[in-house]
DNA sequence: TCTGGGGTCCTAGGACCC
DNA sequence: TCTGGGGTCCTAGGACCC
């Protein structure tokens, strides 16, 4: 049996716990430069604001009452520190799933466990002012959907019967009661049905998600995909996701922003590009990792008019690294490579690809016996520290001049190590 | 004027090899 | 004069998640 606790409007939620005035009023959390909503108080979304909706089409409802507010990712990240604290009692292993969701595994767990979920429940919302919402169920789809039933059935009556609000335990219901909560959702709010296959499930007349169940998986195989006949098979009771509960490495790691105002010059793009590499590289030691590939990109805006232009490039490193200044060089190099000025850009970011383990690393630099190398890494260490401590950006590393990136990179190219294998020269710029 | 920022997995098709 | 077939690896793109 699996539990997904689910936080309720999380975002929002954690701003309430943090300004009391602010409970029971319509407030909205806004994207990066207040671009658009990416969280929505009850209230507000009974004012009919949309996920994703942009921020100048729902303004107007500041007039009404509407709170928008500017996001604070580190407040989130500290308050889903303490949710999942409090979240881990429900069992033996919990994977977090997102920045609000967690699955946690209930094997061995004996006595009931929807007494047990409703007062886990009521403790993260005494100590955090967090309310959440349990689902159980026999997979972890099956635990997802349960969470639906929970909350729906909390917060609009009449959608669920009122008894599974807050917690829904399926693994205690008869199997006609589970085919009535799948035969009142529809096929859409199914975990891993999408907009896309939901609309050709329903132009097939699969309508619910009891339909969805009843299907043959061979056929969804078949007709659709390997993705989708994992979803109807844990629909049917039979487990095919498992609980990560020490999540892998991340394979690859993205630093993007959308720009407040349009940039066209490339010396704020370097700008933006050395922060977005330098942020990376963090991340990157974070889970100590080092990166063969660098993928820079920068495009202009989808939605307005004028002239597009979009472009990537991938520049591969001299050798796997986590160091902060050579990342930075190759992303900044790559930038410069591919740049045209002229247009109105309205995004940028960095990618690192080809991740691997820094043990492995390590090994290979103890046979070069590269000590530079090894103290570079010890640097970057100190300065995460540092910067854990006091606060990002306290220490950085410094950006050196344009003129001496470039004679920097060729030098390197000139005497470059055995690992290198690609000529800087000869990289086609992708043109997307 | 103004439209988020991350990730994962799967598949199809091309390149290459024997 | 002749122009296969199968396996593997890689990449791009699509679909999904929050």
């Amino acid at each position: 049996m699996y539990a997904l606790l689910d936080a309720n409007n999380f975002y929002a939620s954690c701003e309430a716990a943090l300004r009391p005035s602010l409970i029971g009023r319509p407030v909205c959390v806004l994207s990066n430069n207040d671009g658009c909503v990416i969280a929505r108080s009850e209230a507000s979304k009974a004012m009919g604001v949309k996920m994703g909706q942009p921020y100048f089409e729902v303004r107007h409802l500041e007039a009404e009452g509407l709170v928008f507010l500017s996001p604070n990712f580190t407040l989130y990240g500290s308050m889903s520190d303490r949710v999942m604290s409090l979240a881990a009692a429900l069992g033996p292993s919990m994977e977090r799933y997102s920045i609000d969701e967690a699955f946690v595994s209930l094997h061995g767990v004996r006595g009931d466990q929807t007494k047990r979920a409703r007062a886990i429940r009521a403790r993260i919302l005494q100590w955090t002012g967090i309310a959440c919402g349990v689902g159980i169920a026999q997979t972890k789809t099956l635990s997802k959907f349960a969470n639906h039933v929970a909350k729906q059935a909390d917060r609009k009556p009449g959608s669920y019967p009122r008894e599974h609000a807050q917690v829904c335990n399926l693994g205690v219901l008869s199997r006609a009661d589970v085919e009535e909560l799948l035969a009142a959702t529809e096929v859409a709010e199914v975990w891993g049905v999408g907009r896309r296959i939901g609309e050709q499930l329903r132009a097939d007349g699969v309508m619910t998600a009891l339909d969805l169940a009843r299907l043959d998986p061979a056929i969804v195989r078949r007709r659709w995909s390997v993705v989708l006949e994992r979803t109807v098979r844990e629909l049917q009771g039979e487990s095919c996701i498992e609980l990560e509960d020490a999540p892998p490495a991340k394979r690859e790691i993205a630093v993007t922003r959308s720009f407040g105002h349009p940039v066209t010059d490339v010396e704020p793009l370097v700008e933006a590009v050395s922060t977005f590499a330098s942020r990376a590289a963090e991340k990157l030691r974070k889970q100590s990792s080092v990166a063969g590939l660098v993928h820079v990109f920068a495009h202009t805006s989808p939605f307005r008019p004028g002239p597009r232009w979009a472009r990537s490039l991938s520049v591969p490193l001299r050798r796997p690294t986590a160091d902060t200044a050579e990342i930075t060089e190759a992303a900044v190099m790559g930038l410069r490579l591919m740049f045209e000025p002229g247009y109105m850009l309205a995004k940028a970011g960095v990618m690192l690809c080809d991740l691997s383990s820094e043990l492995h690393q390590q090994c290979e630099l103890d046979l070069e016996v590269e000590a530079p190398v090894r103290d570079r890494s010890k640097l970057m260490k100190a300065m995460d520290q540092l910067n854990t401590r006091y606060g990002r950006g306290t220490l950085q590393v410094a950006a050196m001049g344009q003129q001496n990136q470039l004679q920097a990179w060729q030098m390197r190219q000139e005497r470059r190590t055995p690992h290198y294998t690609t000529d800087w020269r000869q990289i086609p710029i992708a043109r997307a």
